[in-house]
DNA sequence: TATTAATATCAATCTATCTTGATATATTTA
DNA sequence: TAAATATATCAAGATAGATTGATATTAATA
């Protein structure tokens, strides 16, 4: 009921769809990309990140001070219902912009 | 897009779960059979009705002076998928009282 | 036709969520 | 070790959604 809930909630953000998306259309990326790529401020970027994850769409990996965040796997077949209804939306999907200053 | 969010924004409520869930189980209800069964006042439930119903899941029908609620059919496979899951969880959904004035 | 029942809608209040800016923490590099 | 980068978190203000009570509308019935 609660995960219910908190993973609908995650969905219920046109900011977060397109960070949803655009992290599973590449992959795998760290916080500063989508900070470049989106052009927002990297407090905001890293909250919806976080609600994502703990409504168990975005998994998180760190590597040295970069976090890495993917499209968990394998995903329950509900969550893989909404990303595949997701990619049909029409959202303003930024190109990965890779300026991050030390890589 | 806008119907996406309104769908997933109609789910995001426990109460309109509950809601869902009731008519869906009892195939068609008036308005003042909910308010009975759920012991909630009338305007709020009229809202969630119409929230319900923009989203997509349910369709009204009007004999008389009532409007008899039901799940939307058929309902494409994005809904459906939603509608299964809603079953699962665990709800406290009221049995069907049949106490509106005249019928 | 006056009354009552069923339903819908509106305005006010309350609550939850989003955004921003500031700050904290951790890691790397000079 | 000091400075810079990457990320997370917190507090404050802004916006959106929920609940209630009042009122409007429509249909049936006395």
């Amino acid at each position: 009921m609660d995960i219910f809930l908190k993973t609908v909630g995650s969905i219920n953000d046109e900011t977060r769809l397109r960070i949803l998306r655009f992290i599973n259309e590449n992959t795998e990326v760290c916080v500063c990309d989508i900070e470049n790529s989106f052009n927002m401020i990297q407090s905001r970027i890293s909250r919806h990140l976080k609600i994502l994850k703990e409504a168990g769409f975005l998994k998180v990996e760190r590597k040295g001070r970069w976090a890495y965040y993917s499209v968990r796997s394998p995903l329950d077949r509900f969550r893989q219902s909404i990303l595949q209804e997701i990619g049909y939306l029409e959202l303003d999907i930024p190109k990965l912009e890779k300026d991050c200053k030390n890589g």
